[in-house]
DNA sequence: CGGCGCCTTGACCGGTCTCAACAATGGTGG
DNA sequence: CCACCATTGTTGAGACCGGTCAAGGCGCCG
């Protein structure tokens, strides 16, 4: 597909990873595992690939495994009778997926970008859960973690302007997805669309369209193309963010 | 305190409970422990009370316990430098309040009623959820919850009309704290505020007020008094809320 | 070159906010 | 018991932000 898949497929879809090199174990559901743990772990874990647009699970689908996003970006939305639609979480890079000791999916998974994602089945999972004591203490905290980010979420959905949305959303981006550059630049490359970027800040596509112009017109932003967005002073954005919940990590 | 008030203090504040006919178990952070965890836990925790409109704890403060609502409700809530403030929890009986391994509070937490906390010292429950698998166990399962409530609460945030807020706060509150009658009906006395609950829906208190009104001059509530609502059929009251998130627990 | 998504921009509308006055409630003290 | 006050809730008028509907541009791909 675009050049943004093509950014992300190279390096994650070229073979399995190792957990030994694992780049992202650090912030894994298993960072806190030791070697012993790994050595059960291991042997266990299969990876699932999806393309960009692909539905992982339907709300309400028998969801059988859990997994850790290695590559790529994955939405979580509902969707109200009428249509309406509101993304509850983004899975980032080394983001946790699934709810053990549930049988079926609370929301609509899809995969925003090609996807890899490193899966247990959930049986599997639960029993790694009861026997090892790191892997469920570092579940909770990121359960919580999640808890922190949809709470700053919901301030952003509850309070703030739509200007104030999107300087949120492109800083939350700059910080986890974006190249940093030597000064206060940074350089984002947007995995979501224009209306998936409106379904996650409560807004419509057309209102995102003309508050992305309108940063650009005021010199927070430089637009390469709808998908690229160079951002010359970080701290500018910030002040444009309203300054509460930029600072932490995006919902998982 | 008004009427609201001393119906809450009156079952709570009279003596501390025993765990064993403790009325909340089944829903609390201790549901899953055996009595040999019990007999571990109940000398370690002990109770503190607060009154309406107090502050137990701002953003930043030192969190030295962690606790259980017993009686009363209490909110937490986020503030931007300018004001605005969203409620991002509202915690009734049997939710749990405060983060281990955390040692400052998150958000700004107040109690709406009167409240009963039963609590432990963070550092102690720290201990017995190393010792206890079922404590930590439960308390995953709590936080996802939480999670799942959060979520929901973000799709109220992003996408409901001011009426569907208002009928869904009324049809959540009817579901947990409500007096239920023997058809549809169902009665609740609102712990909240006109203010208090703007702040949770993301409204103004005019707002708020407003579509109250509205919806009695619908005929989807009889409100005796600003505090007290009658709901005539709750069908029709969820059926105005949008319909989805509504039978779900609120958030913690 | 043409067609199809995706994005942008414009004109207009409407729901919610803002500002303001007023009513109801409950508590206090004469 | 009642007058008074503070707090809380209600209602109105007008402004504004963001939504809706619609047209057109851009880029990608066949």
């Amino acid at each position: 597909m675009t050049q943004i898949n093509q950014d992300f497929t190279s390096a994650a879809f070229r073979a399995d990873h190792s957990c030994a090199d694992c780049r992202l174990r650090p912030r894994a559901v298993c960072s806190l595992c030791d070697v012993d743990d790994m050595r059960r772990l291991e042997p266990l874990k299969y990876y699932r690939r999806y393309q960009a647009g692909q539905v992982i699970a339907w709300a309400g689908d028998r969801m059988e495994f859990v997994g850790t996003v290695v590559d790529g970006v994955a939405a979580m939305t509902q969707t109200m009778e009428d249509g309406r639609t509101q993304m509850v979480g983004l899975l980032l890079p080394s983001d946790f997926l699934g709810r053990p000791r549930r049988q079926t999916a609370a929301y609509t998974v899809t995969a925003v970008t090609d996807l890899l994602l490193c899966c247990y089945r959930r049986r599997t999972f639960e029993d790694l859960l009861l026997s090892t004591p790191a892997l469920s203490s570092r579940l909770l905290e990121i359960t919580m973690d999640e808890l922190d980010a949809a709470r700053e979420w919901m301030l952003l959905l509850g309070r703030k302007t739509a200007r104030e949305k999107i300087a949120s959303l492109l800083a939350i981006l700059a910080r986890r997805g974006g190249a940093r550059g030597p000064d206060g630049q940074a350089r984002i490359v947007l995995p979501l669309s224009r209306e998936a970027m409106a379904d996650y800040l409560g807004l419509t596509l057309e209102t995102v369209s003309r508050q992305m112009s309108a940063l650009r017109r005021d010199g927070i932003i430089v637009l390469e193309g709808a998908r690229h967005v160079i951002v010359p002073d970080c701290a500018a954005l910030v002040a444009e963010s309203g300054g509460d919940g930029a600072e932490t990590a995006p919902a998982g």
